[in-house]
DNA sequence: ACAGATTACTAGGACTTCCTACTATCTGCC
DNA sequence: GGCAGATAGTAGGAAGTCCTAGTAATCTGT
């Protein structure tokens, strides 16, 4: 049951007419949220017959792109920004599942690698397959927007100090 | 500790050499994950001086609007656009903080209305300002990426039915 | 008038993410 | 060599979001 307005468009009026500062920066962070939940949402649908959430599957592609299907977890946090914590935990579901196992690294005795089994490898082939048929919970967006999307953010990305 | 490539720029390079399809939608969707994980940060971090975080702020600033400074809890969830829990959890955190109170509904005997206090009127004013100083988190970004991607995005919210 | 469908809210639980703190290991520099 | 500081991973805990299910109240169609 769709609003019959724009949420976001009446926060900015609001916002304007309280004399609050920087709505142009409110209103896109408040759409990027939103979007975020939308796609999150629509993702982890496409997903679940595979047994997975948007982070796993990151994870998972992550290392079957590896010269070697293995990656240290730290390294895995690095490329997919997340904190240690999280890919502790990302890893422990996808081992409890077969799709990783954990191996000791070869020279580094503190660090720990994971290592895509071949189910793995499998089910990311697939589990893409799926995500790519549903334009990642962005059908509907025209190309042009992609591109628009996805330049601006890299400046606030960079910004960030991500790269 | 930047990584000295664009993460999501080596996604897209991974993901083509795979051969898997969707890639700007791919590229789209995981710069807004990755841009929503930024700016969600910054934000709670600007709001931790007035024990909000970005949730309960949305919802205080709604109640500040609202004409008679109170609505219905589900009014609220239906125009942050969260579920009903999270609503329910929301307002008890800020009921707890003395900043909204729960109140009958005068004549929907189901409902509730959740109303701001003077004391959350004066702290959601605070906040606003510390959160238009900050740009809300997307400083550094030009005013004209600001408006492509609130526009790009407006597309998305209609079409998943928000309005 | 009234039974069935709908709506409002909340309790309990699952899941994900982050933070802090801790152990084990490695590295650089004296 | 050996010690201080950095790095790798994990345990425990807090917070937020959603889902399912359940209770209470209201609305609808006949």
């Amino acid at each position: 049951m769709p609003l019959p307005f724009d949420p976001i468009a009446e926060a900015r009026r609001n916002w304007e007419a309280r004399g609050w500062d920087a709505v142009d920066a409110m209103t896109a962070a408040t759409s990027i949220t939103r979007a975020h939940q939308i796609l999150l949402k629509r993702i982890d649908a496409a997903l679940e017959p595979f047994g997975l959430v948007f982070s796993r599957f990151e994870a998972l592609a992550l290392l079957s792109f590896a010269r070697t299907g293995a990656l240290p977890l730290a390294r895995i946090g690095e490329r997919l920004q997340v904190h240690p914590t999280s890919v502790t935990n990302t890893i422990d579901r996808l081992e409890a599942d077969g799709l990783v196992a954990r191996v000791p690294h070869p020279t580094d005795r503190r660090a720990t690698l994971a290592e895509i089994t071949a189910a793995g490898r499998s089910l990311v082939d697939d589990a893409a397959k799926a995500l790519a048929t549903m334009d990642y919970g962005l059908e509907g967006m025209a190309g042009t927007h992609l591109s628009a999307v996805e330049r601006s953010l890299r400046s606030l990305r960079s910004a960030a100090g991500d790269f």
